[in-house]
DNA sequence: GATGAATGAGATTTCATTCAT
DNA sequence: AATGAATGAAATCTCATTCAT
């Protein structure tokens, strides 16, 4: 999930919108379609997947115990959308054509997304925990979400491996790593944490932690 | 999940296993108990838990379809059982108060666990990913299961902690090493590592991430 | 249905009819409730009056799915209209006043009718189906159809009556028949063909039974 | 449907059956599977298949809302299994291979059991309306039950067909005629009458028509 | 102990109808 | 006039649980 940069500023409220003046016919379906995911967010962080129907979404939304099927067509369809809409939310605004002609320290960018990610789990918990609950949701063999979170782990992968094969260009990178193996430990890394967290978030000390993983991407990754 | 030792031998069938010779009434029970739980990881694995049904389990069991619920009073304690069930098996077997007395080098043992861990979900594929289904349904935070499993990952995480403060002690752990975040980071590496395998298993080389994931832990914790 | 005399030239399209030349709004307003008509004609001759949406009928009749609600007030009144258009549109157009002075063979004219009625099943299938279809929801004794249809099956008995008691009374109908009863087991004949035909149509050679259908009329009904 | 001969004493009770002191399982299972279509064939003939929940059905059964369900898995089910009771129910008992080598007036039989059939419409009128509206509703082209009554209907054809032909090999049936297409018709007048007798009882004499019936059977079928 | 029939609550889904645009 | 968003009732179906055998 997250990944975003520092500067976002993107919010995501958490709380059934109240639905002011409406205009076009467009603009409410957009805005009844927006209510639904945040409520659908929420209860599905509290509750899970399955433990959430779909009248329940409609109503803590504002709307009838209809309009959630009326609108998705289907309670898939609802997860479908709300996956897209965290994954498009959070996914990292890195221009990685910039970055693979920088000279810059590719494990210090690494290093900075790592602590990113793992803060935003705390600032945007309803939205972290429910994209978990469907990220977990999608582990059955015959899961249906299971194409969309395999390719979401692979965009990130991905993103992390491009980094650190600029890295190796660059020679900020230690020779010896392998750039997919090693982009697997990390998101492996920050998604673990992320999942002890918000299954028992007073267990440990997530900022040590953080820091503990800072160091364990440094020491690893920097070219000696 | 495992972090079971590499010698360890325990068998887990996933077939619903043939009844042998007739013991006395409380065998008897007991076999059946194992039967059903067996089915359960089966179920549990390919559809998650919400999408298998008491009388699937029992069926695939090779008994009734009432059997599941006469045996276990409620769904939710068969999913606690098999909780139970899958985290005793895979408990690793280490003295720890040997180790705590001893001078080998702990990074290596961590290491060797880590690897152990990522094989073990290789070899026990359905138990694995009914571990980790269950593990994904415990992070709501209203999840029945969440106070089970998140004393589970504090075991674990306490497992590893304890090896790490044991080495800082016999001077193999680096000294600026946080032993408790640390235990969060590697225990996190390799859940998230586990996971990213069991949503897309052929999606990238779990051998070479095995080995990154070991060349994590030797560089950032080992004493220089 | 049918009925319908062999030079008749009323067009059923069966497809959503085009919008040509712009008129009057009332002009528009009936043309639009023609082209639902044909839409929900063959929409009820494929799946049946329940399985048919408005919706579905708007959408078909290339209009949007709130119009045919919009244009007949409830699902119940579209299903009347089109009862009604069917059976004032196949209604048999002879002129029963001159019929019954006239000195012609009455048992030839009925024989006729019933072989156009046979005829015309084949030619206007959507049609007849859409009829049929209603014809059978009007069965249950609590249907809403019932007097629809009731009153049309009567008003088909009365034509083949009064052709009946012409005949006996310019001697071409045999003296024996009873006019009521022989309209009923003739109509009884050609409604039960037909259904039989919509039913499986490749189930049997339909020109066969038609001319076995004149045959019974004429050797049962002509005078010696 | 009917054709039963005259001699039958079946019941079809017409009320839900009163559950009295059970013995097995597979009693008791039967049971309710009787009472349940009991309740389905009422239901049926006073609302039509759509209008009829399978919740109206068990609680009419005076069982739960879910047994009808429970018991035949979907509605379809119900309705094929109905279909079914009616259709063994009223099958003509007749021994074909004796009659093949009879020397009787196959006429006459053949306009007995045209009699038997629409008397027992009237004897078993909740039945009767129950196998027509499903009749009906077997007629939209895709309609499910289409095969179920197709098979039904040429069953029906089949038998009158055999009567005829071997009525024509024994010299009591007209030669000119086809025994295939004049089953068609006979098949088609009585099924033709029975549905004008069952949507509106009322409106005309049942007795005359059958008479007529018979009338068109001997006279158009009868050898000179 | 074990089976499976029966219950009834709850979920998804469909859709006629109402209402705002 | 026409569109289509939104409502809410009702239907089918699933399934944990209870109960009789």
């Amino acid at each position: 999930m997250p990944g975003r940069s520092r500067r976002s500023t993107a919010e995501i409220s958490g709380e059934p919108t109240a639905a002011p003046v409406r205009r076009t016919q467009q603009e409410r379906t957009a805005q009844a379609g927006q209510a639904l995911l945040d409520a659908a967010e929420i209860l599905f962080s509290q509750r899970g997947v399955d433990q959430t129907s779909l009248a329940d979404v409609g109503q803590l939304a504002g709307y009838s115990r209809g309009l959630a099927n009326h609108h998705f067509g289907t309670k898939a369809a609802l997860v479908d959308a709300l996956a897209e809409r965290i994954q498009s939310r959070f996914v990292a605004d890195i221009d990685f054509t910039t970055i693979e002609q920088s000279d810059a320290d590719m494990v210090e960018i690494l290093a900075d997304l790592v602590q990113d990610y793992l803060e935003a789990i705390v600032r945007y918990a309803d939205t972290s925990r429910a994209f978990f609950v469907m990220w977990g949701a999608a582990i059955p063999s015959e899961a249906a979400l299971g194409p969309i979170f395999a390719a979401d782990d692979a965009r990130f992968r991905h993103g992390a491996e491009t980094l650190l094969r600029a890295g190796r260009t660059n020679g900020t990178v230690a020779p010896d790593i392998d750039p997919a193996a090693a982009a697997v430990a990390v998101i492996g890394m920050v998604r673990g944490i992320a999942a002890q967290y918000l299954i028992a978030p007073d267990a440990f000390d997530l900022p040590a932690a953080t820091h503990a993983c800072r160091t364990f991407v440094k020491r690893t990754l920097t070219a000696p």
